[in-house]
DNA sequence: GCCAACGTTGGC
DNA sequence: GCCAACGTTGGC
């Protein structure tokens, strides 16, 4: 199956791109993800090589600012047994894992971030699950022409 | 900090 | 299975 495409959301100050390019291998496990379409989506529909859009929220400008790739197939996400984390889930079990994580890889900072705003503006990216009013997905996907777009806003061929 | 939108929970 | 209450997300 052709690769896909996704954008992925984290608010900078908990987990920034930066803290992507600069950890070890650049790359670290998407944990802690409590939502089930995410959960499903991570489980069943990511494919390692698959194409990711990094995407800062809840911060002044909100935009695409790099790009990642999918670096692992899922596995439980071991947050899930932890007591003390703040993902635990008493009711997850190693027999029967609730939640799922896939490792993510930085790939590039895009030169320019491709604004919330650049996006809206774009006819292209009409229909993109990211401008949906009252989407809320930490991570949705990204059609190719999408992903295309995004990377032709932030001046990349 | 506000608030709209939406997911989850739990009583019935 | 319904639905009200509650919690969270995230742009503004």
């Amino acid at each position: 199956m052709a690769p896909r495409h996704w954008l992925i959301k984290s608010e900078p100050r908990v987990y920034s791109f930066d803290d992507l390019l600069n950890a070890p291998s650049r790359t670290t496990p998407w944990d802690g993800v409590r939502n089930y379409q995410v959960r499903n989506l991570m489980r069943d529909e990511m494919t390692p090589g698959d194409g990711m859009l990094f995407y800062h929220s809840s911060t002044h400008k909100p935009s695409v600012v790099g790009v990642a790739v999918v670096a692992s197939a899922a596995y439980p996400d071991p947050t899930q047994f932890d007591p003390a984390s703040p993902s635990f889930d008493l009711k997850a079990s190693q027999d029967t894992p609730r939640w799922f994580a896939v490792d993510v890889r930085a790939v590039r900072r895009l030169d320019r971030p491709v604004t919330l705003e650049a996006m809206r503006g774009e006819p292209l990216l009409s229909g993109m699950a990211l401008l949906r009013r009252g989407n809320r997905l930490s991570v949705m996907p990204v059609t190719p022409v999408e992903f295309e777009t995004v990377l032709a806003l932030a001046g990349e061929a």
